[in-house]
DNA sequence: GGAACTCGCCAC
DNA sequence: AAACGTGGCGAGTTCC
């Protein structure tokens, strides 16, 4: 194809990729069964030990006469009512329809000890009741075939579900060997996971042709960048461990929450977040930096009294980022946004269509989201249809947005790692033109016979 | 006894 | 004026 994608083409993508996920489906992958019967167990005693210990609290005590036989140690309501209702506790955050939370956030700053092992049991019923519990539930003699469907999201992503593959714990360390060690290859194979590198920043490019973005995004660092001007750092080095977080708070407490339409207002607070566990390579604590800019008023112990500074700081460089550094983007969002009031949609540079009513921030990211992931789509559906063209033994099996997941023989993973990158890098960009500035993917691998989560960074063969 | 709802939390 | 985009899902709760 040389010409812009039209309806037709995003019905062919459709129409190809549902075969191309059904091929997935039908593989499946391999499920250790015991495995999971055994760590149900583990965490289920864990869980009642910490529920032993509690129940020797006060708190506990207090709450059990109050609700008598109905008393849940599970329960969000009960929970609330203890905390905000019966103890009379101010909250410090509310959920969407006004009454007091008690998400980690919120019970992290109450003072009690007994919260933070009741988090801890919500962690883990979480890792047994919607993983664990949906592996064992969903698995057939051993193989898991969670579904891939492209009818449900309305940007057109896929979502995943029975069960959902496409939320198994990363982040985490600990939950995740817990979840991920349950997923394994077929017998004397390995799993290959290859994943688009920032795609979503990448057809933003696309769509806005902002020069600065595209710049930044294929030869800078606008998360360094943005550290920089944030915790007004002279430089940043990301090699040291202090700074890394400092660069980590400008990428996810700024350049992304930013591009998905949050303000200065709410960022501050993410940023911040991050600058607790940030440190310069002098070892100065990040927060003592900010205060010694005038941009903090720290108290005795060290805790943020006053950040009000802080916020208009971000405020300013909310300004600088919109209306300078990415000026032209802002006029992509003005335009888009005011031709979907016109007309009442936006399409998409795959084909597609997006229409309906949406608030601003849901309609200027949906074509993004929308064509990010339609190239992970094209390049599934087309790598699955070498695989059988070829008659390899090896397969993809699953996909979670910007990557996709092949259980590959020994033998042919060097061929297979190849033919990927090419379609990923050479042979998408050749079929839509649109794309104007280079994809690039990263590899996992895990070992033979290796579960999900023993993988390691994989350096993909070069493409001629 | 099930549908619909809230809340919390996992992923990208 | 507006105030983070897209999902799935478990548990508890309320409504019918």
């Amino acid at each position: 194809m040389k010409s812009i994608p039209t309806r037709l083409d995003a019905y062919q993508l459709i129409h190809n990729g549902v075969l191309a996920l059904a091929h997935a489906e039908q593989s499946g992958m391999r499920i250790d069964v015991a495995y999971c019967e055994k760590k149900k167990k583990h965490i289920t005693r864990r869980i009642a030990h910490i529920e032993e210990e509690l129940a020797k609290t006060d708190f506990i005590k207090q709450w059990k006469k109050v609700f008598g036989q109905k008393f849940n140690m599970n329960s969000n309501h009960q929970l609330g009512t203890i905390l905000y209702d019966v103890m009379g506790i101010e909250s410090l955050k509310q959920t969407k329809s006004g009454k007091g939370a008690i998400d980690e956030e919120a019970l992290s700053q109450i003072d009690m000890p007994e919260l933070q092992q009741l988090l801890k049991t919500r962690k883990f019923r979480k890792t047994r009741d919607t993983y664990l519990d949906a592996f064992v539930r969903e698995q057939v003699d051993g193989w898991l075939h969670p579904f891939f469907n492209l009818h449900t999201v309305k940007t057109y992503r896929s979502s995943s579900s029975d069960p959902n593959f496409q939320n198994i714990p990363k982040r985490d360390k600990e939950t995740m060997n817990t979840c991920r060690r349950a997923i394994l290859p077929r017998e004397g194979h390995q799993i290959l996971a290859v994943d688009f590198s920032g795609v979503e920043v990448r057809i933003a490019c696309c769509y806005t042709e902002d020069p600065k973005l595209i710049y930044d995004t294929v030869h800078g660092d606008m998360h360094r960048d943005m550290a920089i001007e944030l915790y007004k750092l002279d430089s940043l080095d990301k090699s040291h461990p202090g700074e890394k977080n400092l660069r980590q708070g400008g990428k996810n407490g700024w350049v992304f929450p930013q591009f998905y339409g949050d303000y200065y207002g709410n960022c501050s607070n993410g940023l911040l977040e991050w600058a607790r566990i940030g440190y310069l390579t002098d070892d100065t604590p990040a927060l003592v930096h900010l205060s010694d800019k005038g941009l903090l008023k720290l108290d005795k112990n060290g805790n943020i009294k006053d950040d009000s500074a802080f916020i208009e700081h971000c405020k300013k460089i909310e300004d600088d980022f919109w209306n300078v550094r990415y000026k032209v983007y802002t006029k992509w969002k003005k335009t888009t946004w005011e031709t979907y009031q016109k007309k009442g949609y936006v399409d998409l540079k795959t084909g597609f269509r997006y229409s309906g009513i949406a608030r601003k921030n849901e309609l200027l990211n949906a074509p993004i989201q929308g064509a990010a992931f339609h190239c992970l789509l094209w390049s599934f559906t087309r790598v699955d249809e070498i695989a059988r063209k070829e008659k390899w033994d090896s397969r993809l099996f699953a996909q979670i947005h910007d990557e996709m997941l092949l259980d590959t023989h020994p033998d042919e993973l060097e061929y297979v790692a190849k033919t990927v990158h090419r379609v990923t890098c050479h042979d998408l960009q050749k079929e839509w033109p649109w794309i104007i500035v280079p994809l690039e993917v990263e590899a996992d691998l895990c070992p033979v016979d290796g579960s999900w989560n023993m993988k390691s960074g994989y350096k993909l063969p070069e493409v001629k």
